[in-house]
DNA sequence: TTAATTTATCGTAATATTGCAATATAATTA
DNA sequence: TAATTATATTGCAATATTACGATAAATTAA
């Protein structure tokens, strides 16, 4: 079928696997890397920092914003992107958890 | 075309986003959940507990285990699953670098 | 031995993702 | 105004993913 039977899950269960499969490109890490070490986070830099051309990242940028991971913002002709830190803070709550709960079990039954 | 270009970019970068695509399925966050409450792995507990097919539970299995989030072992007939630390503890630990990165910085451009 | 149980694999259909050329849109500069 | 610059969108081809029925393989139970 090729669709994710999303309905059959809890909204947290999707919320935490959306929020990973938007981090689960190579091109969407090195980006979130870029808006990290340049204060400056403007489009065109990432364009010219990362190895695809201008659509293809304009791709990954609205994968990235449409899960709330970055936010952007029209600076003249240009658009400013930066890292929105809710998301990521998700995310690292959630496998904060999970390793803490992985040190509370036995996981040597395999 | 379809196919992700691993090869521009670097080791670490590919390693945390293949880590981060196997966990960014709903199927797979829930294997991950029941791995951690159940004691015992049995995959047919999962087959149970998850409303999916045998198959495509077999599939998510083998998704987790190729990038090392899960590990197998066989049980007789049946197969032991268990969380694999070492992965999670990687992604755990990635986030929270990233987290820590965007405390020291000023996000506040756009 | 036969039947039942458990899991993996194969095959296939439906859909999603990736990547880019071409193009549209909007702001800036000459 | 015309050319340039920056970004988004469209359209498309190639590939990947998701899901499951059918089936294979291997163990266990009757």
């Amino acid at each position: 079928m090729g669709v994710t039977k999303s309905n059959l899950f809890t909204k947290e269960v999707n919320q935490i696997a959306q929020l990973c499969k938007a981090m689960g490109h190579p091109a969407r890490i090195a980006i979130i890397q870029e808006l990290l070490i340049q204060k400056s986070c403007i489009c065109n830099d990432l364009v010219i920092a990362l190895p695809l051309s201008q659509p293809t990242i304009s791709q990954h940028l609205k994968a990235l914003k449409d899960t709330g991971i970055i936010q952007g913002e029209i600076e003249g002709a240009s658009m400013c992107y930066c890292i929105a830190p809710k998301a990521l803070i998700a995310i690292q709550t959630y496998f904060n958890q999970l390793v803490n709960q992985l040190n509370a079990i036995d996981t040597s039954c395999c």
